[in-house]
DNA sequence: CGTCTATTTGAATGTACTCAAAAGCGGTGG
DNA sequence: CCACCGCTTTTGAGTACATTCAAATAGACG
């Protein structure tokens, strides 16, 4: 069960089997069922997920009562409100659960003790956040170079398996354009081909 | 002349003068003329800059040619490919000179070696990017939720000083509008005040 | 002063949105 | 097992925000 997350340290850094055990010390598991709202705009959110199984996304509610999608979250993602986590204040954004889900949880300050036991986490966690600074730079950017078929093309190149069992509605979300628009584009891409 | 980063390491973390005198000696001093081309796309640019005086810019350039502005770097900020500089990828960004500038340029090797001198280092680059990583979070959100007029708005409370000395296209670029829609823009701001 | 670039203005166009309504689909209870 | 309910998706018409192209004007710099 705790494979995943192992392996997923162990993409970046070398742990003792001690070093492993105290992480493991401090994970707590979780399960939530589809729809189950986990951080709302305004609470303490002070932790974040690792998903074991399952789908999370991350999102925010417009003054039209609109949602946009920030993030999707499947097994061996993490998933947090950064603002939220990184800066002590309230959450600014939503997370619920997509599909029937398996969660670690991992508390800031566990993650701050962890860090003076072993050094190395920082390293873990620098890396993760440039990983998905980038990825972050390249969506600014992808927003203002790119048509809504082109970013559909690279939502599909970063999330190739969950497009089949998403909501479609929550692609649209994602990729910046309303349901209906996404349908019409859908059956434009359809007909081309 | 070297205050301004010192001080910026001080904001997140605390070095002694020994510390302080080996990142000093890592560093090196260039000035660049206004319109220099610091990096362009396919170039090494496995080091960054720390902005002394003056403003530089990183922009991607798309297929029709427009360029759309990443972000910009004043006095007291870093700047880097980040996509190159911490994949070890060829560049994809072009960086430039928007006025006369100071540098101080930290190569990414001799940060690795700085990392194990003074493992500390490890932290501060990491609220750094966690902080940049947030910004860009709400860039991404800013552009799906709010208009053109409001992202102005969001850009001026960022930048504030910039406003008068950047030339408007580089505004219009950064907001994600072209500099005709631009102007309009803010002929319809003045006329409503 | 002349040249080059940035800004403004206008008209036509396009991309994506809103609102409304119909059709499809999935789960639940009778 | 089927009928119904709620939610998602599709389709269409009208609209809005932003773009493109073109031309005129204004500014900056040597």
């Amino acid at each position: 069960m705790s494979q995943l997350i192992l392996d997923s340290f162990r993409k970046y850094i070398d742990l003792s089997l001690e070093e492993e055990q105290e992480i493991l010390n401090r994970l707590h598991h979780a399960q939530y069922k589809a729809k189950t709202v986990l951080i709302k705009p305004g609470d303490t959110a002070d932790f974040s997920y690792f998903v074991l199984d399952g789908i999370l996304k991350s999102y925010t509610t417009d003054a039209n009562g609109a949602d946009h999608i920030l993030s999707f979250a499947t097994p061996g993602w993490w998933m947090a409100d950064m603002y939220a986590y990184l800066g002590d204040n309230p959450a600014i954004m939503t997370i619920d659960v997509v599909e029937d889900c398996d969660v670690l949880i991992l508390y800031k300050k566990d993650v701050e003790e962890l860090y003076i036991q072993i050094p190395k986490l920082e390293r873990f966690f620098r890396i993760l956040t440039q990983n998905n600074l980038i990825a972050n730079q390249q969506r600014v950017l992808d927003k203002m170079t790119l048509t809504a078929e082109e970013r559909y093309e690279r939502f599909l190149e970063k999330f190739p398996k969950v497009n089949q069992c998403l909501p479609q509605k929550y692609i649209a979300s994602y990729i910046g354009v309303t349901p209906e628009f996404f349908s019409k584009m859908k059956s434009r891409l359809l007909r081309k081909k």
